[in-house]
RNA sequence: GGCCCCAUGGUCAAGCGGUCUAAGACACCGCCCUUUCACGGCGGUAACCCGGGUUCGAAUCCCGGUGGGGUCACCA
């Protein structure tokens, strides 16, 4: 592709990261981040690192933290060095490498490219204004840049904690090769320096990053677009220490149905909140790959094995895309049906027992039974929370008619007759299989007179309130001789009151 | 507002100058399967933002416009 360099570098070992700072739970466009640097070094063979960017120290936690990496690893991104696992370039937490910061951001002020900054946050307020006015990209000016060690003393004396600047150059244009986005250049003039390190001693991101990029031997940063205007900052600090860059791609974002970048109030953006509702990792995982990634035949439909062997970065789009919930639904569906019975139950359980459907002790009877309760809606589910609500008419004491048509149905002639005659045949019955309830409906027919629908319909009705549901006989078997027979009955009576 | 990115159906997207009267998937609609719904199968509706170039030829390249998005912190 012209324009763009080759993804492996030349005899380079792949070593690539995701940086997640712990300020909240993963969302799903951090976990997409995370996904295409795993596949990109799974599939070239390289590192996979997780580093824990905790400079916010306001907003940063352990809870936070904790999460994320089980949602990682919930979702089946694991990585081979880094926190928890360890590695030869730890520690993998920044709050633990602040010597080697400060270290860093002692050589860049010995060599005049940074210096310090003694100004409140009033005067920079107040230049931010003035420039915006004049429809400026707002900037510090480098107020503090020519101060010499008097007016430090000075400033000190007045008990100002100062911050670090970096120095950037004003005549310079940074060209940025990005791996997805071709050339990219941006004028320094617009840039005004910038803080590496606050006034308490904590490395900013931008510097932060590059710090730990290049002592960690990363070779390709794979990041959401958002982080695109960051790129001449850093690029700026790899050329000041001395420092090869890495290679950049920059993924576009994930919005929202308004096209904007997707945030709390579209819904659920956490992974945790679609792993509480039931979604399946590798559902998740296939959804995501897709967004932004496109493979080269038709098949849709992969597992994380078969993703690590095809992905490639040229063939990340450009274009942001739009969170597509019905699209998820569908791939979640489609491997919840493909889910053995007992897997699907096991997952259900939680959600049953939340639901007051069933208690903690399930006895081995009991199980079976579930699942086959479980398995007679399985193919309607596109998240496993959806179980409940399928599974409700085999819990229910009372049966209550569920719309218009249902209504209608029971008002038809041959219905007395119909589950008069199927509530006696079924007290001769000993124990309910789908297939004896298949032969009795069939008997029903043939003594009543009524076919098909008028004696599946009234039956289904009767038994569940609603005109739509699993097979009736599996409705039958599941439910059990003597729930047939009471809701028959209770049909019945419900009929005569009309009357 | 400055800077930067992006622009194919409602959504995700293929397409890298001719094979495009533009693939596939989700959603939607219809038919089939089914004595319900769903699943499944088959089919259908639906798109190259606009204007200029370049070229024998442009969805594909260039420029401008428009639209959308991102970013401008002692947050990352």
């Amino acid at each position: 592709m012209p324009g763009i360099k080759q993804e492996t570098p030349a005899g380079g070992t792949v070593r690539v990261r995701f940086a997640p700072s712990p300020t909240g739970p993963l969302h799903i466009g951090g976990a997409r981040s995370a996904l295409f640097n795993w596949l990109f070094a799974r599939r070239y063979g390289g590192v996979f690192l997780v580093r824990i960017e905790d400079t916010d120290l306001e907003r940063s936690s352990k809870v936070s933290e904790h999460s994320i990496l089980d949602d990682l690893l919930w979702l089946g991104i694991d990585w081979d060095e880094g926190i928890r696992v360890g590695g030869a370039c730890g520690p993998y937490r920044q709050t633990e490498r602040l010597e080697l910061y400060r270290k860093h951001a002692g050589e860049l002020l010995a060599r005049r490219y940074a210096y310090y900054c003694y100004c409140s946050e009033e005067d920079l307020a107040a230049e931010r204004e003035s420039l915006l006015a004049r429809g400026e990209m707002p900037r510090y000016l480098g107020r503090c840049r020519s101060l010499d060690s008097a007016g430090r003393a000075r400033l000190e004396g007045e008990g100002r904690r100062p911050v670090v600047r970096f120095k950037v150059p004003s005549d310079r244009i940074v060209n940025i090769n990005d791996l997805v986005r071709g050339e990219v250049s941006f004028e320094c003039s617009g840039i005004g320096d910038f803080i590496i390190m606050k006034s308490d001693g904590i490395p900013t991101y931008n510097f932060a990053v590059v710090v730990d990029d290049h002592t960690m031997s990363i070779s390709h940063v794979i990041r959401a677009e958002e982080h695109l205007s960051n790129t001449p900052r850093q690029v700026l600090l790899y050329e000041a220490l001395g420092w090869l860059a890495p290679d950049f791609a920059h993924i576009s974002l994930i919005l929202g149905r308004d096209r904007s970048k997707m945030s709390k109030r579209h819904g659920a953006t956490a992974i945790g909140q679609y792993r509480e509702k039931g979604y399946l990792p590798e559902a998740l995982v296939n959804f995501l790959a897709l967004l932004g990634w496109s493979p080269e035949g038709e098949e849709e439909i992969f597992s994380l094995e078969q993703l690590k062997e095809m992905f490639s970065l040229d063939r990340v789009a450009k274009s942001p895309a739009v969170f597509d919930l019905d699209k998820l639904n569908w791939l979640n569906g489609h491997y919840i049906r493909r889910l053995p019975v007992e897997r699907l139950t096991e997952l259900a359980i939680p959600f049953l027992e939340r639901a007051g459907y069933i208690k903690p002790p399930v006895s081995p009877e009991r199980y079976n039974w579930l699942k086959l309760a479980v398995s007679s809606v399985q193919e309607y589910l596109s998240c496993v929370e959806e179980v409940v609500a399928h599974v409700g008419i085999y819990f229910t004491d009372e049966v209550t008619l569920e719309g218009e048509e249902a209504g209608i149905v029971m008002a038809q002639d041959q219905v007395p007759a119909v589950l008069t005659t199927l509530r006696d045949k079924l007290s001769g019955a000993c124990e309910l299989t789908a297939r004896l309830a298949r032969e009795l409906l069939k008997e029903v027919g043939k003594e009543t007179g009524a076919g098909g629908k008028k004696v599946f319909m009234p039956v289904r009705i009767a038994l569940t309130g609603r005109t739509h549901g699993p097979e009736l006989n599996q409705v039958m078997a599941i439910l059990g001789r003597e729930k047939v027979a009471a809701r028959l009955t209770a049909a019945l009576e419900r009929d005569n009151k009309d009357l």
